[in-house]
DNA sequence: GCACTAATGTACTGATCGGTCAATCAGGAG
DNA sequence: CTCCTGATTGACCGATCAGTACATTAGTGC
């Protein structure tokens, strides 16, 4: 095996997995073709089948590699003995972080999620929900010491979407805004809320308390 | 023009925009083929061509209609003199009423979005941020009020993002809440925050008020 | 030089892509 | 009946689709 790796150490394999990535991003999974995922990895489609299984391979690959990364990072954090409130903080910034460094990955697995069909998608769904699950065990975590008000599912998909939203609107490189700073701002607002504080908001009577607890 | 509209008043132009959200919201629009469409609503290709201009006007009529339609009904809301707690909380139960009630749309104005070119992505791009204006507006309102702490880009886009988010996972047939519950309960979130109250929650002298306001 | 293998390009498959076209059909008006 | 118009069909366009087969190149160990 000659030069199986460039002067950058990335194989070739690897470089059709990043350069798919942005591609896909671009265009959509059904919106690219296989002679263009080819071409921008200098590669013609004979080629590129020679190192790949086939288009959807290279989806699957693709968001199975990223998913599994960002659940290692995210145990990581998880599994730390941090307060509740920071260690739901820790977890939206290592999230927001993801979104901003791998913009292109995170397009093509929360758009294209779903061009996967049969074992492939179920298996990354799983991957999906295992992700989804550490949002869960934080919140859970906080409710048990009497931090949080609730951890039930709606919560968990309301704090999820908050962060997950900001791979639609959040360009690190042209906002002035770092990725620690947007994910510090998504999560004031879920802990802390906007209501401003009732001493100066409060008028007519108007009653500004929080809500009773969620039952889960 | 002997039968424009079928025994249920619906046009066939109107028909044929139905249920092409339904085969993009499932496909993706280039997932789907023009043959598959036509299928789908009872025609050839040719004779789908009769009624439309091309897939792409199909996808752009399709889009445009849904957020012109949903950026009336919330002006209503926004026009309304309801508190800025309560027209917050009404603009959010409008907004998960049309995901719930017209998710096959949702999915396509939010996922295949990007699918559109030139002054057709540029046009749809305008109403999407008139409408974003929309919760703009209520969250600057509330501040200007003393009500709400911020009315920032991100707080904004997370507000939005929290009530969006739920086209991925909400599904109204299955799921035991209205979509007024889901709504309110996002909103909860957004307005009240997480946090228990600090009598209970505090603990080993942890700071646990709100941040200071976030400039605009 | 020789043999082996990783890697690549070229050429091809059958199918489908979006879109157009002329011919035709159906039904109401005169 | 004739004429007109809305509506539909099926054939056809060139291009591209994902994927395969095979010969060729390039580099390594001997």
């Amino acid at each position: 095996m000659p030069r199986q790796r460039d002067e950058s150490g990335e194989s070739t394999h690897e470089r059709i997995l990043r350069v798919a990535a942005e591609v896909f991003a671009r265009k959509g999974y059904h919106g690219a073709g296989v002679a263009e995922l080819g071409e921008a990895a200098g590669l013609k489609r004979g080629a590129l089948y020679y190192h790949i299984g086939s288009k959807e391979d290279l989806l699957y690959d693709l968001s199975k590699r990223h998913v599994e990364e960002a659940l290692q990072r995210g145990r990581v954090v998880v599994d730390s003995d941090l307060h509740p409130v920071d260690k739901l903080r820790a977890l939206a910034r290592e999230h927001v972080q993801t979104i901003a460094a791998r913009r292109d990955e995170v397009i093509v697995v929360l758009r294209e999620m779903h061009a996967l069909t049969g074992k492939r998608a179920r298996q990354l769904g799983k991957l999906r929900d295992e992700h989804q699950n550490l949002f869960a065990r934080v919140l859970e975590e906080g409710v048990e010491q009497g931090v949080f008000r609730s951890a039930d599912h709606v919560t968990v998909l309301g704090v999820l979407g908050i962060l997950n939203w900001s791979y639609v609107w959040y360009d690190a490189e042209k906002g002035p805004l770092t990725p620690d700073q947007v994910a510090d701002r998504l999560i004031d607002i879920v802990i802390y809320g906007e209501l401003a504080s009732p001493r100066s908001a409060g008028r007519n009577g108007r009653q500004l308390e929080a809500p009773a607890p969620v039952q889960r």
